[in-house]
DNA sequence: GGAAATTGATTGAGTGCTCACTCAAAATAT
DNA sequence: ATATTTTGAGTGAGCACTCAATCAATTTCC
């Protein structure tokens, strides 16, 4: 069942355009850096994993920090997209409820969470110590792209209607995190599967929580 | 204002009984880990800024590992104290509201972050990557120890009078950290204040969650 | 069509460097 | 004088990264 407003999903166009082995270097470090970490995963590891000879890595990428680049990069521009296309056409799908706004967006996001665990965990991780990076996600945090106006425009629709809490979005988007926040960090780090039945909780918590009152 | 029932804190004993130069080596190593991270750290640059030889540190913590757990172990003790002493003498503080015994917890756990805040965050760091802590975190949580007895001692008595939802309490406490997580992160990763006003909010909303209906 | 030449991808031993860690010697305390 | 602590140059291992040699594919010429 796709979302009726975000389908947020990370672009795979410069991986498909990739040659086999870059492929395989791509695959094999998103598997080591997962499991063990980008600081505690070398080179050699990664050729050896990939049946790739390690040079291969540097022609490719440069250096490692750039193998690095290549595959959080994607999650960076999933998350906070730059390219502002059809932001002008914003037009608000017609949710009827809060309720039924809540379980299409957790839905997705959950989607997302679940097609992307590996490459989430490995940006979540490196946010902790990377500065640039950080920055750039408070700075972008929501930026005026297409999914935040999008979003946005769904929620004064709902307030509107006095079916939503009268707060400011970035409130309202907060707290729905907070309320799933805990299960996605369960499941990203503590390997603890979201059943569709926690997730009916969270849903159920976060409209209750904004229903307007 | 001290806690009713909490008061939970790091053990600093084993800090106190260590020498100057000790000391110093542990306080250089928690500035460092903390903003760059454990494998980032060469133990050169801890030694140089502690104003130590370097091999002091190998004498003293055996290894880099060794160096890491003297920093860890207190902050695990802390959160999972596995010493039950006075387990048997649990007597829960009398709260005569859902919201008077949110405030005391929540106040507690977020003196204890503010208070703890560079360990904490090498703790949390760790977490990620590191195996064996990890497994002994799901384990033990939450441990039978005192201070779970203790709060689970007065989450009873608040369901007995019918002022908090009639849930388990893993559950109980799983929906509070679920709304205290987000600011909890956004203080220790992103340097986000923690204002009072934001901890009264969370209160309330957890409260809000937590109430009989 | 097939041999030769050219180009670009791929290789992995080699390089310099930094790392955690050692240990004999020096400094300090007893 | 003896015992203990502290020191930092030294060590082997492992790291990211290089580069000349090798291989494979394509083009050129007869």
């Amino acid at each position: 069942m796709p979302s009726k407003t975000f389908n947020i999903t990370i672009d795979t166009q410069a991986f498909n355009q990739m040659t086999t082995k870059q492929k395989q270097i791509i695959t094999a470090a998103i598997d080591l850096f997962a499991e063990k970490g980008y600081a505690n995963t070398s080179t050699k590891e990664i050729a050896a994993k990939a049946g790739v000879a390690e040079g291969n890595i540097f022609s490719t990428f440069k250096n490692k920090r750039g193998l690095l680049a290549a595959i959080i990069n994607p999650v960076q521009r999933a998350i906070f997209p730059t390219t502002n296309q059809g932001a002008g056409a914003v037009s608000p799908a017609p949710y009827e409820s809060l309720h039924e706004f809540m379980t299409d967006f957790c839905r997705d996001r959950l989607a997302f969470l679940q097609a992307n665990r590996q490459v989430i965990k490995i940006f979540v991780a490196e946010i902790i110590y990377n500065d640039k990076l950080r920055q750039s996600l408070i700075k972008d945090f929501p930026a005026s792209n297409r999914c935040w106006l999008q979003m946005a425009a769904s929620l004064d629709q709902l307030k509107a209607q006095k079916l939503l809490v009268n707060w400011d979005n970035i409130k309202i988007l907060k707290t729905i995190w907070s309320v799933m926040g805990g299960s996605a960090l369960g499941y990203l780090f503590f390997d603890q599967p979201i059943k569709t039945t926690t997730l009916a909780q969270n849903v159920d918590t976060a409209t209750r929580l904004l229903t307007y009152h």
